[in-house]
RNA sequence: GCGGUCGUAGUGUAGUGGCCUAACACAGCGCUCUGUGGCAGCGUUAACGGCAGUUCGAAUCUGCUCGACCGCCCCA
């Protein structure tokens, strides 16, 4: 026991007990996703490093140093991806899915990585399910992608939803803006906190997410970038917003909402829950239109949206809101207990009958004592005990026992697997 | 990547230089027990995150390291 062994930083283990919450979330996934016709695809989870860093910008942290990236052997520079988009992009473009009726729909859920530092709801290894539509620059594709967001979260039982949407342009009107808006900023910037005059070089679209109280007023008389969107592109947002207002989609515009990652275009969208005061546990669920990212790595001039929904926040989200999940599932509602060496090798095969009939029963054939069996029983929870003793194996009958009211009553060797279908039924 | 707080059996805590051969509760395992669980009794397993240092003596002090969490950066 020297060496303990732990796991790595930023990386855990989804525990047995927690499974159910995985599962449920991948189900609400999984129902959505088919309603809207989506098509389920799985991409690898390693790739050449370039398809991340094409599109994403080697200015975005995210692929400048949070990427997992080595190389092979044979000297390739490869990558854990850190998320879904450039992988699905590339197999779209591989596999010719451009001769496929558009848009094409598709949908992938998996482990992604970063490597940045760990804090709760933020890890290394995280699962994430992404939601694309390639083909398609109409703004309902964008409407369409965020109604499936929130009606994700809301089948998993979140009630207070925020959803903040945002335009960014493209690459005609990005640009000019961000020139006014630096040219803003630089007129004030002996006014701004210190972290602000570091971001107004690097980044001077994060100087308006500054929580600072004297920011804060600058920031009110900032130009905004809705203002200044290119003709297109207020058009293809003033859509969007038409479409959220048309399917009663309880959005907030944010115009200070920006995007880590330079292929996005036009809409851009963050979604979260929040609590009593206010206060979000971070984005479960982001993306926008990325209208230039399949032609950066190498496909056709091809319009694109999706969402990235962080399965594992939710998950954990869940957990401590403890949200209300249908365990029946996993539930085994019988125990089968056994007393003496007689009885015991009976049971052995009255379980395999219950296999046979396709009904989980529960049991701890290694325990002799009938208290120990019935203590295990009771602490799984199950509904009903058969107890097969000496007297049962002699005259042929199974003594059952429902745990909740304690009454027992005997029933025919032969006709137990059959009633005790009939119980588990309703 | 930078700054900070923390780390004792499976879980939750007590212990803060010698009284620690590290305590308590719950959980686990075993027995009482080959006939009855949802407050039985008895027994038992099991921890100072790791490594070095200071000291006559370290769970307790120092350094490094690993991990968790918080803030920054950024983000699912």
């Amino acid at each position: 026991m020297k060496t303990k062994l732990q796991s790595l930083a930023g990386m855990h283990d989804i525990l047995p007990k927690d499974q159910a919450y995985f599962k449920r979330v991948q189900k609400s996934v999984e129902n959505t996703t088919h309603y809207y016709n989506f098509q389920k695809i799985d991409v690898p989870i390693l790739e050449l490093a370039e398809v991340f860093s094409k599109g994403a910008g080697a200015t975005s942290d995210v692929v400048e140093k949070e990427m997992y990236s080595f190389r092979t052997k044979g000297g390739d520079l490869i990558a854990l991806r850190p998320e879904f988009t450039p992988g699905i992009v590339r197999s779209y473009i591989e596999h010719g899915m451009y001769n496929l009726p558009q848009p094409v729909k598709l949908w992938a859920l998996g482990p992604c990585f970063r490597h940045d530092r760990p804090q709760k709801g933020r890890y290394r290894q995280f699962f994430q399910a992404s939601l694309e539509v390639l083909g398609d620059k109409s703004a309902s594709i964008d409407g369409q992608i965020i109604q499936m967001s929130y009606d994700i979260l809301k089948d998993l039982g979140f009630k207070n939803i925020s959803i903040e949407v945002n335009s960014i342009g493209d690459a005609e009107c990005r640009p000019y803006f961000k020139k006014i808006l630096t040219n803003y900023f630089k007129s004030k910037k002996s006014s701004l906190c210190q972290d602000c005059q570091r971001r107004l070089k690097e980044n001077p679209l994060r100087v308006l997410d500054c929580k600072e109280e004297k920011c804060q007023r600058i920031k009110a008389g900032a130009p905004q970038i809705i203002d200044h969107l290119c003709e297109a592109c207020h058009a293809h947002f003033k859509q969007v917003l038409e479409f959220l207002d048309e399917l009663e989609l309880p959005y907030v515009l944010n115009p200070y909402l920006v995007r880590g990652l330079d292929y996005y275009t036009k809409t851009v969208f963050e979604i979260s829950e929040k609590n009593e005061l206010g206060v979000s546990y971070g984005a479960l669920a982001s993306g926008g239109r990325y209208d230039s990212l399949v032609k950066l790595l190498g496909g056709r001039d091809t319009p694109a949206c999706g969402v990235g929904i962080g399965i594992s926040r939710i998950m954990e989200l869940m957990i401590e809101k403890e949200v209300k999940i249908d365990k029946k599932e996993e539930k085994t509602d019988i125990f089968l207990a056994q007393l003496g060496q007689a009885a015991k090798r009976k049971s052995l095969k009255l379980f395999e009958e219950f296999r046979a009939a396709k009904i989980p029963v529960a049991e701890s054939f290694s325990k002799d004592s009938l208290r120990t069996q019935l203590n295990t029983a009771n602490k799984m929870g199950v509904k009903w005990v058969l107890i097969f003793g000496q007297k049962e194996a002699l005259e042929n009958f199974i003594t059952l026992r429902d745990m909740e009211t304690g009454i027992q009553k005997e029933i025919p060797m032969d006709k137990v697997v059959e009633e005790m279908k009939a119980k588990i039924k309703n």
